[in-house]
DNA sequence: CCTACTGTTACGGC
DNA sequence: AGCCGTAACAGTAG
C-alpha cells in the first residue's frame, strides 16, 4: 500500500473506524514485524489502550492513543491495514490482529513481511522509526524551488533518485517520481546539479499538484476498501508512465522506454524528457 | 524456471 | 565523512 496517496487513502478510510475504540485483545502472529520495543512491552502498551486519532507522515501511519502512546506503521512494499468484523477470516500473511471493543478487528497483513511497527511511549524520543529524518510533506508551503535547490542543486545524483530521497520530500516513491518527471518533461537520469532554475520551479509546483491529484483519484468508500481487502488502487487508470513501458506517450506518441536508475525501474518518454545534449554526453 | 516488484537499510569499497 | 552500488529482507505474479 506503498506511496503517499495510498497511505493517505488508508488513513481516511480507517481513522473514523478507530477513533474512541479500545483495544481489548492483541494477537501477534509474526513477531518480526515489530521493530520496537521488545514484544512483551509492545503488546502490553497497546492492550486496553484507547485510540485517539490517526496521522499520516510521508509513507508512515501513526495511531495515537489517548494516553499519549503512539503506534507507528510502515507498509513498505506489500503491507495493508483493514478493519473487519470480529472473527472475520484473516487473509493469509495477517501478522497482527487487534480486537476492538465494538466487535471489530484491525488486521495488519503483509505477504513479504517488509512492513514494520513501532510503539513509542508518551514523550519518548523517536530514534527508531525513521520518521524523524523525513523531509517536507509534498503539500508544505515551504516546499519551494529554493528549498529543493538548496537541498539538491549541488548533487550529482540523478533527479529521479533525489525525488525518492525521503529526507528531502516525504512520501514520493517509484511510481509517482516517474509520473512527476514525465509531466515535468525532465529526464529521470538527469543529474540534479544539471537542472535549470526553470526546471526546479516546475518540479516544486508539480510535486504537490501530482500528489494531490492522485490522492483525489484514490478516494474510496469504506465498503469498496473492505471489499478490495484494503489493497485496491483507484489511481492506476490515471498513471501515465508507470507500468506503460513500450506504449505510446500520451503527449507525442513516441514509445515509452524503461531504464534502471538507482536500482529502480524508471519509465519515461525519450522524446518529451530529453536530456540536454551536454548532459547526455557527460554521462 | 526465471524475472520483476509500490521500500528501506546495511554494508563494502572508494 | 559522504557517496555509490549491491544485497538483504520474503513472497507472489506473470
Amino acid at each position: 500500500m506503498p506511496e503517499l496517496p495510498e497511505v493517505e487513502m488508508v488513513k481516511r478510510v480507517i481513522e473514523p473506524q478507530l477513533i474512541g475504540r479500545k483495544i481489548i485483545t492483541i494477537q501477534l502472529n509474526q513477531e518480526s514485524i515489530v521493530a520496537y520495543p521488545e514484544i512483551p512491552e509492545f503488546k502490553q502498551a497497546l492492550l486496553n489502550n484507547t485510540i485517539a486519532n490517526m496521522n499520516r507522515r510521508g509513507k508512515f501511519l501513526e495511531i495515537y492513543m489517548e494516553n499519549g502512546d503512539k503506534l507507528a506503521l510502515h507498509f513498505r512494499m506489500t503491507g495493508s491495514l483493514i478493519v473487519v468484523p470480529k472473527d472475520f477470516p484473516a487473509e493469509k500473511h495477517t501478522h497482527l490482529i487487534m480486537v476492538l471493543d465494538n466487535n471489530t478487528e484491525v488486521h495488519f497483513t503483509d505477504p513479504r513481511r517488509f512492513g514494520r511497527l513501532w510503539l513509542l511511549r508518551k514523550g519518548e524520543e523517536d530514534t527508531c522509526t525513521g520518521m524523524y529524518k523525513l523531509g517536507l510533506e509534498p503539500f508544505d508551503k515551504n516546499l519551494t524551488d529554493a528549498y529543493l535547490q538548496e537541498k539538491l542543486a549541488h548533487r550529482k545524483k540523478t533527479i529521479k533518485e533525489c525525488l525518492l530521497d525521503q529526507s528531502v520530500v516525504a512520501g514520493i516513491g517509484n511510481i509517482y517520481s516517474d509520473e512527476i518527471l514525465y509531466v515535468a518533461k525532465i529526464h529521470p537520469n538527469k543529474r540534479a546539479c544539471d537542472l535549470t532554475a526553470a526546471e526546479w520551479q516546475v518540479i516544486a509546483k508539480l510535486i504537490p499538484d501530482v500528489m494531490s491529484f492522485f490522492v483525489e483519484k484514490n478516494k474510496i468508500s469504506r465498503e469498496d476498501y473492505f471489499n478490495g481487502k484494503g489493497k485496491e488502487y483507484r489511481n492506476t487508470p490515471y498513471l501515465r508512465v508507470y507500468g506503460h513501458s513500450g506504449e505510446p506517450c500520451s503527449f507525442c506518441q513516441s514509445k515509452l522506454e524503461k531504464m534502471v536508475i538507482g536500482g529502480r525501474s524508471s519509465v519515461y518518454c525519450p522524446q518529451c524528457q530529453k536530456m540536454a545534449l551536454l548532459d547526455s554526453f557527460i554521462r
